[in-house]
DNA sequence: TGTTCACTGGGCAATGTGTTCAGCCGCAAG
DNA sequence: CTTGCGGCTGAACACATTGCCCAGTGAACA
């Protein structure tokens, strides 16, 4: 489950330039083709990577505005609101918190009169207390692993 | 920019199975490989398709704890925030929002006490007036993209 | 010393890729 | 009505890559 040094570079490598193959990825790591396909198989049955599926932009989609949601919940109506959230399509992943509110989610909307809707759609539900949403504006450090895979690869 | 039906069937079909390939996914849609080839390229270039890069997961790097952060920042120290935060790993991803908070980061640690530290990190700096931290629990609706895509698609 | 494990470098058949082509169709503009 | 355009089809081609196998090597460890 730890992550040497090899395995920091594929995963960084793959990072970069996601169309680049095995072969190609052994030539500029400087070793053969099967420990590179072996530790990619490694990092996958690990979990470490979970798939390489395609990053969607939902503004390209046409939902260019992301809000967070704070939400409290009555007790005991958990499971029925994150059932009732899973259903809605513009909630794009929920979690469960401690602090101040209870769950957390992230929202599109195709506009900002889009968003109401959607909020409405969201906290129109009996279990939902209370909801605080924030707007973003800007997304100054877009998701990102690479600095974290590198510091985990130095670090053993 | 629009997403038509088959778009969005070739984009849950990458979503389900990444690993697929263009003549295969040709077959399972029933229409030529050149159509599909066509297809995600123009996805590509319109960025309704960021790229494939790999999907890590944190916890099993040795990142197990996942938080969001909302900070309030020092009028005018926006931008030196912003660079500050990105020099840190842990720092997934950072939004600067409407509301209460200016702004919202998603941390990671190696453990409730290693969260202390990274929000020590995080919040010792100048800009930095206040920081409100929510420990995720559980994470019921993972980040997904399925649900919009067959929305956006069904829309158009 | 002997065993285990990961890596190497090589080889093989099978498959997929990138690319190009002509032909067909629906549609909109002239 | 006819022309031109854009998108889709089905096919072809050379080429690269994949998945898989193997024997040999070196390091770590009991």
């Amino acid at each position: 489950m730890a992550i040497d040094r090899l395995d920091g570079r594929i995963i960084v490598l793959l990072a970069r330039e996601p169309r680049i193959g095995v072969l190609e990825m052994s030539r500029r790591l400087g070793v053969a083709r099967g420990t590179v396909q072996a530790r990619l198989d490694r990092l996958q049955s690990n979990g470490v990577i979970r798939g390489f599926g395609p990053q969607v932009d939902p503004a390209a989609l046409g939902y260019p505005v992301t809000a967070f949601a704070t939400l409290e919940i009555r007790q005991g109506q958990g499971a029925d609101v994150r059932a009732h959230l899973a259903t809605v399509p513009e909630v794009l992943e929920l979690h469960t918190t401690t602090g101040r509110g209870d769950m957390l989610c992230r929202l599109v909307a195709r506009s900002n009169a889009d968003l109401q809707r959607v909020i409405d759609r969201v906290v129109g539900f009996d279990g939902i207390v209370r909801a605080a949403t924030a707007i973003v504006m800007e997304n100054p450090v877009p998701l990102r692993i690479i600095p974290l895979v590198e510091q985990a690869a130095l670090q053993e």
